[in-house]
DNA sequence: AAAACATATAAACATATGTTTATATGATGA
DNA sequence: TCATCATATAAACATATGTTTATATGTTTT
């Protein structure tokens, strides 16, 4: 099978790419990327893990917590088409509101210094709702 | 939705890959890439369809035949895309082969004079089964 | 006008993929 | 050691996708 078609397919996901998106610009944890994104833990750790799988990712874990950040040291095909892609999406509406959100979550985490699932996610929500908006 | 994730979607095709490689050297025909790599009309016609209703190639009738190009007017997220994968793709073996097979159909043609479905399905076929090779 | 041919489209089928719900693992702190 | 928390994995579910088989469209040739 072609190998290129396999990465093409991993990347044709939106989750997968707005998880990717968020880590070319700052390392992050799956409860932080939750939070940001709004949606489920099993659906964070289960795409974060098929990029990481792939070579896109590198992790690091630190407690309870585990942080994944971009593979500097990528395959050069994978590189080139990741440094497209970022080029593709610097227009996408929905990856620009995500990077917003990413912004919010960190004052809110330099705030308060807190770092954890509910947390984020209660005050996503709120985001979401305009409260905080 | 993503827009660039429908792209990629549509990319993660071996076939369509398949296609779109053979189209970036030369335009095509639906009954040369059938022959060239040996698989059925339909198959052709509808990557060939989604493809060009992607903006990724244009058509020229003639006569009885549908010649398929690369769209040079193309968005410049796609061609940026387009690009990246034939760098991405240039060391892949399958694709190799299909240039090869290209290759001889354009001999085969030049010395016969012929382009239509049933020779061209039958030289590959003699060509897949050692005959020729 | 009919037959032959190239291409397109539709229906039917099988397979793959993404998401949720439920559960397991593994680390921290009481 | 037990409870709690973060993350991972598995099972179940729904949906999407690619391919084949069958049929339609439209052009050329006789």
């Amino acid at each position: 099978m072609i190998k290129s078609a396999k990465t093409l397919k991993l990347l044709s996901d939106p989750t997968r790419l707005r998880i990717l998106m968020l880590l070319t610009k700052k390392e992050l944890c799956v409860c932080q990327i939750m939070g940001i994104l709004g949606i489920s833990q099993p659906l964070v750790s289960r795409n974060l893990n098929l990029l990481y799988g792939a070579g896109f990712l590198k992790e690091r874990k630190d407690g309870k917590l585990v942080f994944y950040s971009i593979e500097e040291k990528m395959d050069p095909v994978k590189r080139g088409l990741l440094d497209a892609l970022k080029e593709a999406l610097g227009s996408d509406r929905i990856l620009a509101v995500d990077l917003q959100s990413l912004d919010d979550c960190e004052k809110f985490q330099q705030k308060t210094g807190k770092c954890d699932m509910r947390t984020f996610s209660e005050f996503m929500k709120k985001r979401r709702k305009g409260v905080k908006r």
